[in-house]
DNA sequence: TTTATATAGGAGTATATACACATAATTTTA
DNA sequence: TAAAATTATGTGTATATACTCCTATATAAA
C-alpha cells in the first residue's frame, strides 16, 4: 500500500457524530421543547421565561451587558426584547448616555413570571427527578466549562 | 405573619437560573459559534456539518426517519434541507412511495465534508483538551438521557 | 477645539427552530 | 371496492440565532 494511497484515504466520519455541538443543539432541541410545551399554558417560552427571570433579578440592565451575561450575541437579544417589548412583557428604554438602552421587566411581565412559575417548576422537577441532583451539579458545571472553552480566544 | 401573606409571597426566581433549558442553550449558543467559526473557511456551519456527517453515513434516507434520528423536528429539517439543496451539498428526491423523500449527501457535499474535516477537527479538540476525555464521556451519557427524559410522554 | 477612536445600538440578511394547518398518497376497514 | 384512517410531506407564520454593515454618541488624542 503506497503513502499516497493512504493520505488520500476518505474518513469515514464516524467520530464526528461525537461531535460536541451536535450533540448539545439535539439535547437542547429535545430539552427546550419540553419548556415550551410545558410553558404554553402561560404564553411565553423558554428563552423568554429565561430572559424575564434575568430581568427581574438583575434588571434594569443595558442591552449588551444582558447579552454578555447570558452569552447571547447582541442583535439576537435586541430581536428577542423586540417581540416582548410589543408583549409587553418588558420595557426598553433610552439612557442618559444616549447610546444605551435601559431594559426591565414590566408589571405586566412579572405576572406572566409568577404565572409561569408552578409550569416552570413542573418541567424542572421532571428533569431534575430523572436525572438527581448530583448529576445536574456536574452537568451544570460542564455546561459553563464549554462556555469558557468556547469562548477563550 | 398570616397564611395568606405566606401563600402570596411572590419567589424571587433566584433558582430559575439554574434552569436546565436555560443553561443549555447558553451553552450550545457558545459551543456553536466556536464550531462555526471554525468550519468557516469550508463555507459551511456546525448544523450543516452534522447534516452532511449523519448523511454520508446512514443515507440515503427519508426525511422523516433523518429527523427523528437527529432529534430535529420534520419542518425544521425540511427548511435545512431546502438551502443545502440549492447549495448542492444535498440531493432530495421522491421515493416509489410517492409521499417520501429520499435524502443523499451528493458527489460535491462529500467533497466540503472531507475539506471541513480538519476544521472541525481542530474544534472538536480545542473542547476536548480543555474538558478531558472521561468528563466528555460523562457529558455525552447526560445529553442523552436530557433527551430520553425531555421526550418521555 | 477639532479630529480620531471607541462604544452602544440598529438594520439587512440568512440560517435554525417548530407549531398549526393543509395536501397528497397509502393503508386499513367496512 | 369505496370510505375511513393513517402516513409523509409541504406551507404559513412566528420566534431564535448571529454575521456584516451602518449610525449616533461619547471619549480620547492631536
Amino acid at each position: 500500500m503506497s503513502d499516497i494511497t493512504e493520505s488520500q484515504k476518505m474518513p469515514d466520519f464516524l467520530c464526528c457524530v461525537d461531535c460536541i455541538g451536535f450533540n448539545l443543539r439535539k439535547a437542547t432541541r429535545a430539552v427546550t421543547q419540553l419548556y415550551d410545551e410545558t410553558l404554553r399554558p402561560s404564553g411565553i417560552r423558554g428563552t423568554q421565561h429565561s430572559l424575564l427571570v434575568v430581568l427581574k433579578i438583575i434588571g434594569p440592565v443595558l442591552v449588551t451587558d444582558l447579552a454578555e451575561k447570558i452569552v447571547m450575541d447582541r442583535t439576537t437579544l435586541s430581536r428577542n426584547l423586540e417581540v416582548m417589548e410589543k408583549q409587553g412583557l418588558v420595557n426598553v428604554a433610552p439612557g442618559e448616555d444616549r447610546r444605551t438602552r435601559w431594559v426591565t421587566i414590566t408589571e405586566p411581565g412579572s405576572a406572566v413570571l409568577l404565572e409561569a412559575y408552578p409550569l416552570w417548576q413542573q418541567a424542572q422537577a421532571k428533569i431534575r427527578e430523572s436525572m438527581g441532583e448530583e448529576r445536574l451539579q456536574v452537568l451544570m458545571a460542564d455546561l459553563s466549562a464549554l462556555i469558557d472553552v468556547s469562548q477563550a480566544r
